[in-house]
DNA sequence: CACCCCATGTAAGGCGTTACATGATTAT
DNA sequence: ATAATCATGTAACGCCTTACATGGGGTG
């Protein structure tokens, strides 16, 4: 899944400019597919312009610098969904957060303390963050991911918090030293 | 977390190949938090080396290849555990299952309903691979970490089943065609 | 007979990030 | 005053993947 395709799912559904997709992709319901940047984006919808997947126009603005908006075609819906009847890649998980906790015995108790309670406070601002998407978005296959998502999410803050101890009982006891840096 | 990071955290626990780490991070308990090929890792190993964190011995084989078996050094857990004080990175997550699932009302639904089916098969089998991995390792990060992803998974799979009926039935009803390549 | 496992490594190329360049307007 | 928002784009660089190179031994 890349930068390309995300463009597409994006225009599939309407207009867009690619100051607009990095916020999406970043901030709104695409985030949980990627997270793109401008170096990534402006460069991809240029290319798909000049396969014709998508189109553009100018809109100049008022005390705004001016936009380009794009537009997907038909041949981009088609090759779009067409890519979606093709073999799913599969799906990516990373967690430093993970990589951190494995090594809890060998850390201070007091920074394990510290990352979990962080964690789950950034685990209810993503939980709140998925209510707020759910009641902006009527679109079906929309909702149903976004459920997917808060369930899943709701299932790992359980698990955190009913077995944090665990893991503050397995982690070195503090000595004097101040537990280090940020 | 690049694969540097991954081969220290590998090989803080003893020693290892390229080869082995490689397949930790593919197939075992590390896959989980990265998936790494031979052209990272055995670049990231030679610089390792050079840097002083981890040390080489050659160990001949009977009917085999020559092995390079790679230990951790003192320098190299100071610089693991240490790495471990600072910020966190993100959690990274990407599902082009998600993504497919997302516009479900632009596709066949047997298509829909194949890759739902597919999807539950191989969640049933990462919990199985979650069992088997959970019977070899005492260490308890490892088992709260494997415990945690279980439970993860496991509430995945749960809402797919109680909720497929939904995707389903907002799919394309299928026409004559058959529901296409693979 | 073909293919997979063991085992190490290199080279080319893809895909993305970060930082840079520019600049007006609006909110704190 | 200072920073953030809007808005587009490029250039350098990093990190990783894929494919290549090599080759014996075991399995279907």
């Amino acid at each position: 899944m890349n930068v390309r395709t995300i463009c597409l799912a994006i225009l599939y559904d309407g207009e867009a400019t690619g100051y607009e997709i990095r916020k999406l992709s970043v901030e709104g319901e695409y985030s949980y597919f990627i997270d793109a940047s401008y170096g990534s984006i402006y460069p991809a919808l240029a290319r798909l312009e000049t396969d014709g997947l998508v189109t553009s126009r100018v809109e100049v603005q008022d005390g705004k610098p001016a936009k380009k908006i794009y537009s997907i075609t038909a041949a981009g819906r088609s090759v779009f969904i067409q890519s979606l009847f093709e073999k799913l890649g599969q799906d990516e998980f990373r967690s430093e957060f993970l990589l951190f906790l494995r090594f809890a015995t060998e850390l201070p108790q007091s920074l394990v303390e510290q990352r979990l309670s962080e964690r789950l406070a950034e685990v209810d601002a993503e939980l709140a963050d998925f209510d707020r998407l759910k009641q902006q978005h009527s679109h079906p296959g929309d909702a149903w991911v976004i459920d997917y998502g808060r369930t899943c999410m709701q299932a790992s803050r359980n698990y955190i918090e009913a077995h944090r101890g665990e893991l503050i009982a397995m982690a070195r006891p503090d000595t004097g030293e101040a537990a280090a840096a940020e």
